[in-house]
This record gives C-alpha cells, structure tokens and sequence, in this order.
DNA sequence: CTAGAACCTCAACTAATGTTGAGGTCAATC
DNA sequence: GATTGACCTCAACATTAGTTGAGGTTCTAG
C-alpha cells in the first residue's frame, strides 16, 4: 500500500472532518467532551481524526435523526467492543433498535392522527371524553405515545 | 339559570385547574407567563380561571403532543378572534394543520424507516452513497424529512 | 520567515420547557 | 382566632444540544 501524501488513510482535521460530515466544529468538540468521539493530537495540539471518525459521525447524526438523544446514543457506541466504531455487524444489531424505536414512533403519531382525524369536527376537546384529551386510555396503557419521546426511560 | 355553589359556573383553583388538566401548576405559571392562558384574581390576589381555560389548556396539550413548540401554540391562539379559547369552528380549522404536520412528520419518518431498512445489513454508512447519511438528496429536496423538525422555517 | 487561516481552551450564552425553593399571604376549618 | 393547606412572587436551577467569543497558538503558503 503506497502511503500517498493526501491518500485516503491520511488523519481527517477538525475542519475535514466537520466539512465531510456536515457537523460544526463546535459540535465534534461537544461530541468529544461528551465521549462520543475521540481524536488524537497533532505535536501541536491539534486534533486528528481517523478516517473511521466520519462513519462513526454518521452513525451519530443518523441516531439524531431517529430521534435519539445523545446520552443513548453514547451507551450504544459504549456497548461496542473497545468503544470502536460500528462495523457492519454492530451496525445491523444497533438498526434494528432503531428500527423498533422508529415503528413505535411512527405507530403513536398514526395514533394520535386517528384521535385527531375522530375529532376533527367535533370540536369537543372534552377532557372526559375526548380520546385526544386522554391519551393515558390507550397511549398510555401501551406504553407508546407522544411524551414517550418527552420522558425518561 | 341557577347559581347553584359548585356548580359547573364556578371558576376554578389553579389547584383544579392542575388535576382537571393533569398540568403542574407550575406550568400553568409557565403558561401564563408566555401568554398561553390567562386568569382572573381574587381580592387575594388568587387566580380564577373560566371553566373554558380547561379547553384552551386541553388545546395546548393537544398541540404540544402532535409536537408544536409552545411558541406556535400561542400564534395559533393569539391568531384566534380576541384571543379567545379554540370553538369548534377554530379548533376544526386549526386541527386541520395540525393534521398536516402530523401527516408530514410520519411520512418523513417512514422516509427514514424506508431508508434504515435499505441500508440494514449493508453497514455501509457511507457518507457518499448511504441515503441514510445523504437525507438532503431525496428528503431534502422534497421538503420533509426530520430535520424539519428541528430548523427554523 | 511571515501573514493569515485554522486551530486551541475555557467560560458564558442560547433556546425550550419547565421545576424547585425561599419567604410570605390567603382561605377554610375547628 | 389560630392553624393548616393552598396559594402568591421571584429567582435560581435543570436538561439537551449545542454556539459564541475572547485570548492565545499552530500550520501552511508565498
């Protein structure tokens, strides 16, 4: 393997890595206090990121986009052997969690739209009748729901 | 009409308020302050809410749960004829957009799901070719996907 | 070798959505 | 008429996910 100044194995700058990954540079510094990401240092200090710090950012933002939060989003990278990246098979193990989290995401805002649509014209909002005003009925007894998303656990 | 004490004319506590609605008084402070609801006082200085707050205070929660920021909450209230509580006209036609959010946040989740699923078992995470890590390319362009939900506009 | 771009740390700030506590008042009951 | 629970205000704190700025250093191109 030819080791080509500007190769494909050279170490990523903050700049790079922020620019490839289209995260700001603040953000990879937040990351990085907060244990999601890791660098090395330049002689002078400066971070270095390898090039498997983009997949391992991508993994992050996609997680984000699932509608993770962050602290989850550490404990799934934690679980991983020596803290590494995702590789393939960590991937698929940690996607079809996320797969799961999506369904039930999507599943509580299909519900709520049937509540939404069975009010449309009623008008009611009764807080004794209304199944949009009392979500603790069904929602809750599922365990599923919007405020899943706005609460612990 | 009798006055009967107790009876459904009676104003309510902010205590009532609180566990008729099943929202802390605290965030009904909350609320006041940002021009959600309002009270009438006592003598003492206590507040008094009209039996409709309970329907405007149901509205918020309802909005809040189809997952509207208070700040649009309160547009959509203060965009109401004399700021007053949601009737059924108002409340049909403002659930209609939420039922448009709604419809919009599913469908960029299911996007999302579509995606996920593509790239299970693929492990590429690539930031070049994954649809997953290039939401801008179909998402984006379409206007929807999640990250809607968190920028301006 | 030097100018300027890129980088460094640390602290403070933002925004949304509230909660908690201190210190004091009101209202209903015995 | 005193007690007690409910209520009042105001300020500070909590959490998540970062951004901004000051003040100083390093890297790279000419």
């Amino acid at each position: 393997m030819p080791q080509v100044p500007g190769s494909a194995h050279r170490p990523l700058s903050i700049g790079e890595l922020s620019e490839r990954s289209g995260v700001s540079a603040s953000a990879l510094h937040f990351y990085e206090r907060n244990g999601l990401i890791t660098a090395e240092r330049t002689a002078g200090n400066q971070r270095r990121y390898r090039r498997e710090m983009l997949r391992r950012v991508a993994f992050i933002k996609t997680s984000q986009r699932v509608g993770l939060p962050l602290k989850d989003i550490r404990e799934a990278l934690d679980s991983l052997p020596d803290g590494r990246t995702p590789t393939k098979r960590d991937w698929t193990r940690l996607s079809s969690r996320w797969r799961r989290e999506l369904d039930e995401r999507i599943a509580a805002l299909q519900h709520l739209r049937n509540d939404l649509d069975g009010c449309i014209g009623c008008g009611c909002l009764s807080l004794k009748s209304c199944t949009l005003q009392n979500p603790a009925d069904e929602l809750g007894a599922t365990g599923a729901g919007a405020q899943r998303w706005n609460q612990p656990g």
